[in-house]
RNA sequence: GGGGGGUUAGCUCAGUUGGUUAGAGCAGAGCGCUCAUAACGCUUUGGUCACAGGUUCGAGUCCUGUACCCCCUACCA
């Protein structure tokens, strides 16, 4: 080891200690994660401490004034928390340009006398983020003194853990993105890791957790769902929503059901909590299949076809109910069963709480044509699964 | 050393401002169905809510202490 002299650029935070502290105790709903960390920082030993924003790297974003060359500064680059979030604001400028809008347009999202306070700002991170989101950008903002807009809510996230350790890329412990998406469609580590969220603790990556959660919630519920329908219909009907009766009591309750999980859905997605979201998605989804094997339309397309015409009518209608609430969490599925209905054309409708609900399953209608569709999701065998263990469980 | 988070059914987790018999998914058990990726539906067995005190008419929920796990407290990001 060798200790050498060096001069540094400091960001003077300790100064808007009790300016930040006001802003974060103003911000009562943030999760305690995000207040606690930031909190701490700001309150324990000596408060929050002046912090070095340059560093002696070979690597990074030199020190300049104003693109000059700054004397002292020779060698140096900026501290990548210094740097990072100011880039928030430089990209923004950048996709305005690549948008063609006015040059101005970015200051409406960043600058409250722009107009930036009807922005709503919120920031997704890891707890080793917090500070510097809670503490050091918002000084640099509030220390500009120019009316930049601050986040308003900031989703705080515990870790993620592999098979009970840390995933180490030194180790070769875990699974990377390199990796992930040539092992499994993307929409299978959305799931996974959305309604696993380490939203209230360290969450753990297993892989006997991602093969049931995989098998179980999407090809069990949500695929076999599609798939049952689909198969039916076509061998019935043919690819034609076919004529039947007009939905009765089975149908308007099975529609008050899924209402009331939906607003519960929606709350849960307002207010960001990811897991609690994803678990209302998939019991709405373990409703098609309720729906469906209470109608029995298998039985009764026997002695009444145009009943059970109306209820693969009715479940045509949950699929694209299903596909449209499914996006956030699963976005590729949702794809491919609005091109299944041949309704990828259509944008992604959110249904609205204040709308006639029941109006919302009568989208897919008579006579309209689907798609036969391959099965949405492959299970993860147990020995892809055991195998996929030891590949990543590194050295 | 200081601090934060966690500890609820075999597993993963919910439990709103303290209020009557603590919930869900998975796993287990039984039954049903056969359209479907042996998938689906219905029913059901599992909990002295980490431990010990305290406050209260009443605590998983508040207070104190203890134990265990994870994390922060780096010129690494």
């Amino acid at each position: 080891m060798e200790l050498i002299k060096t001069e540094h650029l400091y960001l003077m935070q300790s100064k808007l200690k009790d300016q930040l502290l006001a802003w974060i105790e103003s911000n009562k709903n943030w999760p305690i994660l995000t207040t606690s960390i930031a909190k701490k920082w700001l309150i324990d030993g000596d408060g929050l401490k002046d912090r070095s924003i340059t560093r002696d790297l070979n690597w990074g974003i030199p020190v300049e004034k104003e693109g000059q060359p700054w004397e002292g500064m020779e060698n140096k680059v900026f501290y990548v928390w210094f740097d990072a979030p100011i880039a928030y604001i430089s990209s923004t400028i950048d996709w305005a340009a690549s948008k063609k809008m006015h040059s101005d347009y970015w200051k409406s999202w960043w600058l409250n006398d722009h107009g930036a306070k009807d922005v709503h700002y919120v920031q997704f991170m890891a707890k080793d983020n917090i500070p510097f989101h809670t503490l050091s950008f918002p000084a640099t903002l509030l220390g500009a003194n120019q009316s930049w807009k601050l986040v308003d809510y900031i989703k705080g996230f515990n870790w993620l853990t592999y098979e009970g350790g840390k995933f180490s890329t030194s180790q070769k412990r875990g699974v990377f993105m390199d990796q992930a998406l040539d092992l499994f469609p993307s929409d299978y580590w959305r799931w996974w890791l959305l309604s696993n969220a380490p939203e209230t603790s360290d969450a753990d990556f297993t892989w006997t957790s991602f093969q049931s959660c995989i098998n179980k919630d999407l090809a069990d519920v949500l695929g076999n769902f599609v798939s049952r329908l689909t198969k039916f219909a076509l061998s019935k009907y043919g690819k034609t929503i076919p004529e039947g009766k007009k939905y009765t009591q089975h149908e308007f309750d099975t529609v008050s059901e899924i209402e009331k999980i939906f607003e519960s859905y929606d709350e849960a997605m307002t207010k960001i909590e990811i897991r609690k979201a994803a678990s209302h998605l998939r019991k709405i989804w373990s409703i098609g299949n309720e729906y469906l094997q209470h109608s029995q339309p298998w039985m009764i397309i026997k002695t009444d076809k145009a009943e059970a015409a109306k209820v693969i009518r009715f479940a045509f209608n949950l699929m694209l109910f299903f596909s449209e609430i499914s996006e956030p969490f699963i976005p590729e599925t949702a794809t491919k069963i609005k091109t299944c209905l041949r309704k990828s054309e259509a944008k992604i409708q959110w249904p609205s709480l204040e709308d006639n609900f029941t109006s919302i399953f009568e989208k897919v209608k008579v006579g309209e044509e689907f798609n036969p569709i391959e099965n949405l999701f492959t299970k993860i065998e147990d020995g892809q699964a055991n195998s996929l263990e030891e590949q990543f469980a590194g050295n």
